[in-house]
RNA sequence: CGCGGGGUGGAGCAGUCUGGUAGCUCGUUGGGCUCAUAACCCAAAGGUCGGUGGUUCAAAUCCACCCCCCGCAACCA
C-alpha cells in the first residue's frame, strides 16, 4: 500500500461569492494534490463550505429565503467554480449535510464523556458579523474586530475547557515545530497560548440555524466548532463507515490562510486531544492577496472574480501566477497588468516558445522522431552542462516544492528552460540543420535530443501548478497521459529515442495589452449587472469597511466583498423623492468649536439650528481650525439617529464636499441664509 | 509605545530564519540570431540594500536605537 496523503483546505463560509482569495488557496492545494498523487501518495484532497450561524441566518431571512436555500445556491456556486477550473478535490463537504452532523455530534459527546464540556453562562458583548464574543469591551461599544455595534447578550451556554490545554500545546508546538508554519505563525501562536488560555464557549441558544447539542437539543453548537469537526465528519468520523477516517486521518496538511490561524492551532488541537484524537501533521497558512490598489477602484470595491482571469487567459495562467508571482506565507498582491506580463514572460515566451521551437525542429531535421543523441561529440561538455543543470533542478524543485516554496520551486525550474534557450542559441541547431554529412546529423541529433529531453522535465515538474498545457505538450513529444507519469521517477535521459511526436501548436498564445482591458471590462461589466441589493443580501452589516482584501476565510468570516450600498435603492440605483424628504437638511451656525482630546481628526461642535443647540461631532479637524469655524453657517442633517464618539453624543452630521484622498471641505452658502432653514 | 505589513538599480519584487562577490521580471541602450509564439541570446548603463551605532575576518542578512511609507482600528453620523 502506498503512503497516505490527506490535505484540506478551509471550508469556505457561504456569506460571500467565491473571489479570487478562495480561489488562491484552492489553487495552492490542488497543486499539492496533483504533485503528490504523481509522486505515488495515495492523496486525499478535502474542500467544501461552512454554512451554519447567525449571520446565515439573517442574510437568509434579509433575502427572503430559507437559510437552507440560501447556502445550497451559494454553496453550489463555489463547487461551480472549482469544477470550472478543473480542481481535483476528492470530497467536497457542506456543513449542513447529515453526515456532517452526525460526525459533529459524535465529537461533542466524546469530548463532552471524556469531561471537557460543561455548562455555565456568558455575558457580554457580541459581534454577529465576526460571530466572535468581545471580552475586552462594554456595552454599547463597536466591535474592535469591524467596527460594527456589538450585542449585549447573557445566556447559558455550554463551555469547552480550553483552560486544561495550555500546557499540552505547549508541548505539541515544540515538540513538533513544523505544526504550525511559517515560522512567524508559529510564533504567533505559542505566544497566545503562553499569555494563558480562557474557556470557550460553544454553543448558542439564540439560534437555530446550526447543529442542536446531543441530549439537550434547546442549544446549537457553535459554529467554529461544527466548522472544524469538518476535517474529520468528511472521512467518515462518528459514522457507521469510518473505513477512510481509519486510512487518512491525521492530516498531513492543512491549508489555512493567516486569519484562521487561533482557531486551527489552538483551538482545534485542543478539541482533537479532549477526544483523544491525533492533532494533524503540518497547519500552513498562507498570506492575503491583495489588490493592486488605485483610488478609483477603491470606492466601488475592487475584488476580483476568478471567472474573469478565466474567460481571457485561462485556468494555468492563474494557477501559474499565483504560485510564481506570490513568496507562499507573505501577502501578496495581484493585478492584472502583472499577470498578464508574467504570463507572457514565463509561460508565451518561456515554456511555450521553448516547445514550440524545440519540437518544430524535430518535426523538420528528423521527420518528427526524437533523434539518437551522441555522446562522443567534441562538444559534449555542453550537453552534460545542461544533463547536471537539469538534475539539480530536479532535485532544488523537489526540495523547494516540499517546504511550500512554490514561487522559488517555480523560479529554479524556468531557470532551465533559459539554460535550455541559451544552449540553443549557442549551438544553432538550424544551421546544422541544412548540412547533411554525418557529423553535422549527428551533432544536431545531439542537441536537440538535450533540448527536448529537458523541456520534458520542465513539463514533468510544472504540471501539477500548470496541469492543462503541461499535458499538451506531454502529447505533443508523443509521450501519452501526463497524468500516467510517475513524477518521483523522473531522470535525465528517459526520453525514449525514435518517439514520435504529436501534432505542434502553441500551447500559451501570447496576450498582449487588449488581455488586460479585457478583463477590466468583463470586471466592470460584472459589477454593473450585479446590483448593490444582490450583494446587499450577502453582506447585511449596515457599514462595511473598506473593502480589505482578504484570502477566504472560514470560520472568521472577513469583510472581503465590495461594500453594499447603504442606501435603500429602487431597481435602477435610484431613490424617490420621498426617500430624499427623509433627510432633513437645515442651516446651523456654530456657536462652540473645540478639538475631542486624544483624537486627531474629531472636532466637537455646538451648532445653533434655530431651535435649539446642538451637540455635533465632525471628523474635520485635519481640515479646519476650530476657531475658524465658530460663526460659520453650516449644514446639518438633522434627523440622523445619535452615535457615540469617543464617549461624546454626536447628534446629526455636517454636510461636507470629501475628496477622494483629500480634506474635507464644508457646504456653504454665497448668500446669507437665516439660521434653521430647510434645504429641499 | 494601538495591531499588522513594508523601506533592496527607473517600476514591481526575491534574498534576511541558516552572515561569505546583490538576484529576478519588466523597462532603457547597443549588438547577435532567424529554429521558434514580433520570440530567443549577448553586452552595457543603473544600487550609499531607510538611517545611526554595535557584534564579526566578513552584515541587505545578527543585535540596539531611530526615521519614513501603507493597510486596519481608534476619531471621519
Amino acid at each position: 500500500m502506498s503512503k497516505k496523503f490527506y490535505i484540506t483546505t478551509p471550508i469556505y463560509y457561504v456569506n460571500a461569492r467565491p473571489h479570487i482569495g478562495h480561489a488562491y488557496t484552492t489553487i495552492a492545494c490542488d497543486t499539492i494534490a496533483r504533485r503528490q498523487r504523481m509522486m505515488g501518495f495515495d492523496t486525499y484532497f478535502l474542500t467544501g463550505t461552512d454554512e451554519h450561524g447567525q449571520k446565515i441566518e439573517r442574510a437568509a431571512q434579509a433575502s427572503g429565503k430559507t437559510p437552507q436555500q440560501l447556502t445550497d445556491e451559494v454553496s453550489a456556486q463555489f463547487r461551480a467554480l472549482w469544477d470550472r477550473m478543473g480542481l481535483t478535490y476528492d470530497d467536497y463537504i457542506r456543513t449542513t449535510s447529515d453526515r456532517h452532523k452526525l460526525g459533529v455530534q459524535a465529537l461533542w459527546r466524546r469530548i463532552r464523556d471524556n469531561g471537557y464540556i460543561y455548562k455555565g453562562h456568558y455575558t457580554g458583548q457580541y459581534c454577529v458579523f465576526d460571530e466572535l464574543y468581545v471580552d475586552s469591551i462594554g456595552p454599547g461599544e463597536p466591535c474592535p474586530e469591524c467596527g460594527r455595534p456589538t450585542e449585549t447578550v447573557r445566556e447559558e451556554n455550554y463551555f469547552f475547557k480550553l483552560s486544561a490545554f495550555q500546557d499540552k500545546l505547549m508541548e505539541l508546538y515544540t515538540g513538533q515545530p513544523d505544526f504550525v508554519r511559517p515560522e512567524t505563525r508559529r510564533n504567533e501562536v505559542m505566544s497566545f497560548v503562553r499569555s494563558g488560555l480562557r474557556d470557550l464557549s460553544v454553543s448558542r441558544s439564540t439560534l437555530s440555524w446550526g447543529i442542536p447539542v446531543p441530549d439537550d437539543p434547546r442549544h446549537v453548537i457553535y459554529v467554529w466548532f461544527d466548522a472544524l469537526a469538518n476535517y474529520i465528519t468528511a472521512l467518515g468520523f462518528g459514522s457507521d463507515d469510518p473505513e477512510k477516517y481509519g486510512k487518512y486521518w491525521p492530516a498531513d496538511l492543512q491549508m489555512i490562510g493567516k486569519e484562521i490561524v487561533r482557531f486551527h492551532c489552538v483551538y482545534w488541537p485542543a478539541l482533537l486531544m479532549a477526544a483523544d484524537l491525533p492533532v494533524p501533521q503540518k497547519i500552513m497558512a498562507h498570506g492575503w492577496l491583495l489588490f493592486e490598489e488605485n483610488k478609483m477602484s477603491k470606492s466601488r470595491g475592487n475584488i476580483v472574480r476568478t471567472e474573469t482571469i478565466l474567460d481571457v487567459l485561462g485556468t494555468d495562467a492563474l494557477r501559474y501566477f499565483l504560485l510564481r508571482e506570490i513568496v507562499f506565507g507573505q501577502d501578496g498582491s495581484f493585478s492584472f497588468d502583472a499577470l498578464v506580463q508574467r504570463y507572457n514572460a514565463d509561460l508565451a515566451n518561456g515554456l511555450g516558445n521553448l516547445a514550440s521551437r524545440t519540437l518544430t525542429m524535430i518535426g523538420r531535421y528528423f521527420k518528427g522522431e526524437v533523434p539518437y543523441p551522441s555522446h562522443s561529440g567534441s562538444r559534449a561538455a555542453e550537453e552534460n552542462n545542461i544533463a547536471t543543470t537539469a538534475r539539480q533542478t530536479i532535485a532544488d524543485f523537489h526540495a523547494l516544492f516540499e517546504q511550500c516554496q512554490f514561487s522559488r520551486a517555480l523560479e529554479a525550474a524556468w531557470a532551465l528552460v533559459a539554460a535550455v534557450d541559451k544552449y540553443l542559441v549557442e549551438n544553432q541547431p538550424w544551421a546544422l540543420g541544412e548540412k547533411e554529412d554525418d557529423e553535422s546529423r549527428s551533432r544536431l541529433a545531439t542537441i536537440l535530443y538535450t533540448s527536448a529531453e529537458a523541456l520534458r522535465i520542465v513539463t514533468a515538474l510544472a504540471h501539477p501548478v500548470i496541469p492543462d498545457a503541461t499535458a499538451q505538450i506531454w502529447a505533443q513529444m508523443g509521450l501519452g497521459d501526463i497524468r500516467k507519469f510517475s513524477l518521483a521517477d523522473l531522470q535525465w535521459g528517459q526520453l525514449k529515442l525514435g518517439t514520435k511526436l504529436g501534432e505542434v501548436r502553441p500551447v500559451f498564445p501570447r496576450a498582449d495589452k487588449s488581455a488586460i482591458e479585457r478583463m477590466q471590462q468583463i470586471e466592470e461589466q460584472r459589477r454593473a449587472a450585479s446590483p448593490a441589493v444582490e450583494e446587499k443580501i450577502l453582506a447585511p452589516a449596515s457599514t462595511m469597511p473598506a473593502p480589505s482584501p482578504s484570502a477566504p476565510r472560514a470560520l472568521t468570516p472577513t469583510p472581503s466583498v465590495a461594500p453594499a450600498k447603504p442606501a435603500a435603492t429602487v431597481p435602477d440605483g435610484k431613490i424617490s423623492i420621498d426617500d430624499f424628504a427623509k433627510v432633513e437638511l437645515r442651516v446651523g451656525q456654530v456657536k462652540v468649536a473645540e478639538r475631542v482630546k486624544g483624537a486627531d481628526k474629531l472636532l466637537r461642535l455646538e451648532v445653533d439650528l434655530g431651535t435649539e443647540v446642538r451637540q455635533v461631532l465632525a471628523g474635520i479637524a485635519e481640515a479646519y481650525a476650530p476657531e475658524t469655524l465658530v460663526g460659520r453657517k453650516v449644514v446639518i442633517v438633522v434627523n440622523l439617529a445619535p452615535r457615540k464618539l469617543r464617549g461624546l453624543e454626536s447628534n446629526g452630521m455636517i454636510v461636507a464636499a470629501s475628496p477622494e484622498g483629500g480634506k474635507p471641505v464644508l457646504a456653504s452658502f454665497l448668500e446669507d441664509v437665516p439660521v434653521g432653514t430647510r434645504l429641499k
